[in-house]
RNA sequence: UCCCUGAUAGCUCAGCUGGUAGAGCGGGUGACUGUUAAUCACCAUGUCCGUGGUUCGAGUCCACGUCAGGGAGCCA
């Protein structure tokens, strides 16, 4: 029986031997030798009929950005009922020999022996992903087709090979990865509009005598939300773990109709104990040189089309972010660069005011030419959780800002201190009950800490020089928008 | 939420000072000795976003609405 067992496992490897199933990427990469019987699984990009009587498949599967050319043959049996009708979209399994090309575009294709067909296009006229150059908005109303094009393929890869090299990277320092909740019941986090997480049925909402909405009858027995921020709940794992972060979905109900907002987007905010603010500043510059030489390095073939397409900047841009060294710049300092500037701002900059967007492209762009990381803010523009200075006027925050878009990393080093953080939070009028455990970090075991947070897709969209938010996610959230 | 701009064929867009619509791509048919978003010929395409209004007549002018894009604020 073992025996048996064993004959038939040779078999089949030697069945899948002869049809070896292959990627794209492989054939293409020379990972596959010439010669080899392979089958290539994938959707029609075009099809191109030669006056020699046979047809040439662009064949994409997504591995890669480039499509395998698979050469059908006139001979085949299902050549005029079935690959003569083949459109951009269907889909097809082709069986046949790698072979060096006789053409000009690609290094191999397949010659097909069988080209199975497993889904026409329905109807060819109006299916919505031509061989064409689309524009990006109308590609949005067809948010579930549009990872077929170059464009959004190239985004997907690109987007995964950031998450991947995000999670490599703090996994070799010894990081690790905390889930923090999605669903929260704490109603004060200040840092956005919250969406509302609730089983109460509305048409008949249970009411307590004094007339107002009863959560105590909600499904967590008060009210809850949808995470605007992993940060609070994170420091409690960095003060037992040391070096932690959050990698998670998050979620804004704000009003915000821009090309830099989402209602849900994917949050990264590390946090690590023992660590000032320099420290933090420096694992920020080390984190955005770690990921984009990773895109660099392993998605050359996207960047290339990005460059083509939407910027042509896009890889120069990382080249010289990789080989530079952040600049370090105080925000007193920075002010007075501003206001000696001699340029003309639409907003004045002012000691006290917060740095505009054409402020911070200014410092970066031109002032400094390099990205800058501008520290210690006025403290009564930030938030409450952040270091006091010495100076009783500014806090230990920092913005990282690059060339071409501005801010793009935001942390500080956190309030350790019970007395300073309770005197934060009465000034901000804020109630210390409702931040008890956050509290309790301070009194049991307090650690000087610090963090920051990034937007993942903001990332993506520096990364593929992309001009629009909505593009560097899947299925983009906004306000009056949640199709697909 | 505020300001600006736009909506014409499956897609990208043209359509002047009002006279009931065109081009490229895509699709169909045919031709063509390996093509590279192939080429060539022929064919078909339309609630001109919706509802009112002005006018002899509205894709074009006006009002309201809907949707989209850009900018601002908020922010990641």
């Amino acid at each position: 029986m073992r025996r048996a067992a064993r004959r038939c496992a040779r078999t089949l490897s030697s069945r899948v031997k002869a049809m070896q199933v292959v990627s794209a990427k492989q054939a293409l990469s020379g990972q596959v030798p010439v010669g080899t019987e392979v089958t290539v699984r994938g959707w029609i990009r075009t099809r191109r009929d030669s006056k020699a009587g046979l047809s040439f498949l662009a064949v994409s599967d997504g591995s890669c950005f480039d499509a395998l050319q698979v050469v059908a043959p006139g001979e085949l049996a299902n050549y005029a009922s079935e690959v003569l009708k083949l459109t951009s979209g269907a889909s097809v399994e082709c069986s046949g020999t790698l072979v060096q090309s006789q053409g000009k575009g690609q290094s191999v294709e397949v010659q097909a022996k069988s080209v199975v067909v497993h889904g026409l296009v329905d109807d060819p006229e109006t299916y919505p992903i031509q061989p064409k150059q689309h524009s990006l908005e109308f590609l949005r109303e067809v948010a579930h087709l549009r990872p077929r094009t170059n464009t959004f393929g190239a985004v997907t890869r690109v987007r995964h090979c950031m998450a991947m090299a995000i999670h490599r990277f703090f996994h070799e320092r010894g990081f690790v990865w905390v889930n923090t909740p999605i669903i929260t019941a704490s109603d004060a986090e200040g840092a956005g509009q919250m969406f509302r997480v609730s089983t109460l049925d509305l048409a008949n909402l249970p009411r307590t005598p004094e007339g107002k909405i009863d959560f105590a009858k909600d499904f967590f027995g008060k009210e809850a939300f949808l995470t605007v921020s992993g940060q609070l709940n994170v420091e409690a794992y960095c003060l037992a773990l040391s070096k932690v972060y959050t990698f998670g979905p998050t979620f804004r109900a704000e009003n915000s109709n821009t090309t830099r907002h989402l209602a849900e987007f994917w949050m990264i905010e590390p946090e690590i104990a023992f660590a000032d603010l320099a420290a933090d500043a420096q694992l920020a510059e080390d984190f955005l040189k770690y990921v984009f030489t990773a895109v660099l390095q392993e998605r050359q073939d996207d960047l290339k089309f990005f460059v083509e397409r939407q910027d042509k900047a896009a890889i120069t841009r990382l080249e010289a972010l990789v080989g530079s060294s952040f600049e370090r710049l105080d925000y007193g300092e920075a002010v007075k660069i501003l206001e000696k500037s001699g340029q003309k701002f639409e907003f004045l900059p002012r000691w006290g005011q917060d740095l505009q967007t054409e402020h911070e492209r200014y410092l970066t762009e031109k002032h400094v030419g390099r990205p800058v990381v501008v520290m210690n803010y006025p403290k009564d523009i930030k938030a409450f959780y952040m270091r006091q200075n010495d100076d009783g006027k500014t806090v230990a925050a920092m913005d990282v800002l690059a060339p071409g878009i501005g801010e793009i990393i935001g942390g500080s080093q956190r309030e350790e201190r019970l007395p300073l953080l309770d005197q934060r939070l009465r000034e901000l009028k804020l109630d210390p009950a409702h931040y008890g455990w956050y509290r309790d970090l301070r009194r049991y075991g307090s650690v000087p800490h610090a963090g920051f947070g990034l937007g993942f897709e903001r990332l993506v969209v520096y990364v593929c020089g992309l001009a629009n938010i909505r593009d560097a996610i899947p299925y983009p959230r906004v306000p009056g928008a949640a199709a697909f």
